[in-house]
DNA sequence: TTCGGATCGTCCGGGTCCAGACGATCCGAA
DNA sequence: TTCGGATCGTCTGGACCCGGACGATCCGAA
């Protein structure tokens, strides 16, 4: 019951931290996940990851597992269990390079396609939302200001 | 080795969902998270919770642990592994509230004080150095927008 | 005072994550 | 051809996370 504090506990880490960018950051991307979730579980994916993977199988470019693992941030062996899932929903389908029998190129099925679909008009909606008023120059200015910041740190990884 | 294949696979997901707004506030967070995390453990924090939960307790405030939990979104029995960490290196001690001996109110010591002040210079650093170059308006249009964007939620999920 | 319900911090069980090890396979050198 | 090193996907051990249950404590009603 909140009928005790209904807003007193209520302020959120921003009204705690209101110019950390790091932690604005994480409640943001926060926030539009547990909305994305909730629609992703809907049409029966289960996590981020999910449609994560499909989104990045969808553009059809083959790719092994390993370089879908780096694209999509996943660490390889978890990249296997969400594979095996997505398999199993007959969303992907893992299909052995003939021309390097090591490597599986996962792909995606019609099936999967079609799940997709239907889940990225669910998430165009909630972004739209999420940006409802904001006019379309500082739409572009706050994604290409993100593009920078997670681009930003490729440069200082490489070098060490 | 990356002598094979230096940046062709090192495309990253901006590269494949440049327009995608949840996925460039992951990608951005992270590589946050990821620097910062780097700056934490070179002064004895663990991850980014610890420095999250000794932010929230430098303003001060007196705050039971329920209260604390909320505030950094951090689950309350999760809390107890990190104020144990925190309390056994001396950065916060818990205190009984002699009024409620139920409820525990964890305080940052003198010590964790310093630790956290050290930490925020690294952390300012990181936020500049991933903003560099952006004039000051544009900081300010960022950061308003991502504190929009992580508040909005909680009036749709309060809509429930 | 006594007592039942509510709330605090903590603990436990099942599930998940990831570093490291492993077999299978490729490829260049001899 | 043969062989050693490198790279692929997979598996496994230990650590972590969090929902639910627990004892301790508070507080209002009788």
């Amino acid at each position: 019951m909140r009928s005790n504090e209904p807003d007193a506990t209520e302020l959120a880490l921003c009204a705690v931290f209101p110019t950390d960018l790091t932690m604005l950051l994480h409640a943001a991307a926060e926030r539009m996940t547990d909305e994305l979730d909730l629609a992703a579980v809907q049409m029966g994916l289960n996590d981020v990851r999910d449609w994560l993977v499909l989104a990045a199988l969808d553009d059809g470019r083959p790719r092994t597992q390993l370089e879908l693992s780096r694209v999509v941030c996943v660490d390889k062996t978890t990249l296997i269990s969400v594979l095996d899932r997505l398999e199993k929903h007959e969303l992907v389908v893992r299909s052995v390079d003939p021309a390097d029998r090591r490597v599986r190129i996962p792909q995606i099925t019609p099936t999967g396609r079609k799940v997709y679909a239907k889940f990225a008009i669910a998430r165009d909606a909630a972004e739209a939302h999420a940006l409802d008023g904001v006019d379309q120059a500082d739409r572009a200015l706050l994604l290409s200001l993100l593009a920078r910041i997670a681009d930003r740190q490729e440069a200082t990884l490489s070098s060490t």
